[in-house]
DNA sequence: CCCCATCATGCAATCGATTGCATCGATGAT
DNA sequence: ATCATCGATGCAATCGATTGCATGATGGGG
């Protein structure tokens, strides 16, 4: 015998152990059942369970209702693995949680589009493998979809990945990215309109009288970067000249975020406004303020990005540009499937707008 | 030929294309490289570059080596799923998300606990499936670890699947659960000491000079009924009798938590400070009160339950009872582990402590 | 009453890798 | 020079399911 005896019984038909549904605990050591056992018992092939588990039009509805009540009542699951080898396609879509440094994610938007994403997974009838990597891993992204491991990949996080991603997408890795789209981009993004986004809530600050807004975000981000040309773009049409030193970087959910804010207000800038690139971020820069005493809106107005839970419920409530995280999941799905069949590639920009709420009113 | 015919190349030897590691979207339909390619290209059989990749010590350094390179240079990765069934042991632990409705999950805390699996999982060189399911779906966990999708269960949210999760666990799926030890659960669980959490607190406002202290947690859950337990022995080591009006039930993460907020608040009560079951409640809450010009914490003195980002970075910063997020990963999959090796079941109690900040002092 | 179409089911190859045992050649001891 | 030994590698069975084709049974038409 060339491998290893796994505990075979002896091939007696029909085991004593009907169904235990009611005998908890006394099945630890049980081999796990397989299609050859349910055909033995119920008398037939292991291609007729299979056909007749699978609902093919092969078998008759008699045969099958019958095979298919006795594989339910030995709790009988074909093994995915054998199946998806099989049949030559995996049930499975990686996530990647792309992170800066080995830094925890903790930023409440993102998370949230991973459960939406998850919901929509699910709702395929699809299984989501998440890992989370940092930059320099495009070889375990690629690896994920070559070993068979995943059909393809949703990717959180672009950051400064993107000429990354685009050898990805070369490399025929069906895939849909979270972010911002790129003009000479290969892969498919679903997102805000960032710069529509970056321009209302500039205009908006505008509107309300302000003149010295302040943007804060880290550029190199291609998010962040286009709500700084969508804010640009509001102030030129203002006719208010961009002062470089009101312009300023932190990284999404930085767990320092607050020292850089103390930091920066430290300077004393002259400013009446703030435009920040994630409502933690601006939820974290209204703490400080208060702190020290400079009252929102009346002195200052702040504007954020993403309408996370929170946003609503901090006093003064928070104006934001709102993200729609619960259609972000199935727009990604969607791409990704789209990318998997060889469809012409396309991009899916989410409706952006702006909630205007007390904070800059 | 009994099977469709995959599109088989002739077996010509040393296909033409040896690396094309700069040929983007030239190799879209190629056939996928397997171990018998990579064994003829380096003259050898399949078991030896088997035995190779999975670094046997049957095989010399020198083989090894170049059997390595090759497959590097030829982007080859042995098919998990293959890999898997013939191993008979699969790689993938399935993290459940159990959430009451079919309510995006929203709690920044959860996500969190997510976070963390992530990375604990993962630096065990392992996968995680995550799939969120509601409050029915045994059946669903069961399925996920016998049809050999995963190994085992990590679930967030015990909610209240006590007995779900107790005959899961008398079935001999191999499991892990965040929350609350419940003094009958056959299952292993990681969560804070909420019972010491919920008494902290409660001191701590009472030391302040608080008599009239409201508790906001749904006590149905386990995790907030024994915050609730440590709650009421601090009360009464206080002798402070329970008002049962001062005990509110808000659901985790509620999306009308603002609404149920201040609809208790309307009723006007008598109360001088409020222990909040979670951040974002605690948070939430008092966004509520300074719009009613309750001042916080001299009129209200508020603690929330968990230390996310936000809790300290709000005016004023939140005193509360700190979980700590970043350990919770690595404990559950370790007592995964040791559920799937068959070790007496254990928990384990995170350390828990008081976080004193501005809300309470 | 016989033949052939139709339906139900089984056989055996196959997915891509792993691994116990067999084999073959080289080396060292006698 | 001979044989035992050891190291390197290959053969073929196996993991658990799926599926093209073959086969056997059934029934209707001529």
């Amino acid at each position: 015998m060339p491998t290893p005896p796994r505990a075979k019984p002896p091939a007696s038909p029909l085991p004593t152990v009907a169904s235990t549904p009611a005998t908890p605990g006394a099945d630890k050591g049980r081999r796990r059942m397989q299609m050859t056992d349910i055909a033995r018992m119920a008398g037939v092939s292991a291609s007729t369970v299979s056909r007749a588990l699978s609902g093919s039009p092969l078998i008759p509805e008699a045969t099958r209702t019958r095979i298919t009540e006795l594989a339910r009542s030995l709790n009988y699951r074909v093994n995915a693995g054998a199946a998806s080898l099989r049949k030559g396609d995996v049930q499975t879509i990686g996530v990647v949680l792309l992170s800066d440094s080995t830094q925890m994610i903790s930023d409440p938007f993102l998370l949230g589009i991973l459960g939406s994403l998850t919901d929509a997974v699910n709702e395929q009838g699809m299984n989501l493998l998440l890992s989370r990597l940092h930059e320099d891993s495009k070889d375990r992204m690629r690896s994920m979809v070559e070993s068979g491991q995943v059909t393809g990949l949703i990717v959180i996080g672009q950051l400064t990945l993107h000429e990354h991603l685009n050898e990805l997408a070369h490399l025929g890795i069906p895939m849909a990215v979270w972010g911002a789209a790129l003009p000479d981009a290969s892969y498919p993004v679903v997102g805000s309109d960032n710069r529509l986004g970056g321009y209302l809530a500039t205009r908006h600050l505008i509107e309300q009288g302000c003149r010295r807004i302040a943007f804060f975000g880290d550029t190199t981000h291609p998010e962040a970067g286009q709500r700084f040309q969508g804010h640009a773009q509001a102030m030129e049409e203002a006719g208010i000249e961009l002062d470089p030193r009101l312009r300023q970087h932190f990284l999404f959910g930085d767990a320092r975020l607050r020292e850089s804010i103390d930091g920066w207000l430290n300077q004393q800038l002259d400013f009446d406004a703030i435009f920040a690139c994630s409502d933690v971020t601006a939820i974290s820069l209204m703490g400080a303020l208060r702190e020290r005493n400079i009252a929102v809106p009346s002195q200052v107005r702040v504007v954020g990005y993403d309408d996370i839970l929170l946003a609503s419920h901090v006093h003064p409530p928070l104006t934001t540009v709102r993200q729609p995280i619960a259609q972000a999941g199935r727009a990604l799905v969607d791409l990704m499937f789209e990318s998997v069949a060889g469809t012409p590639r396309r991009n899916i920009v989410l409706p952006t707008e702006l909630i205007v709420r007390e904070s800059s009113v």
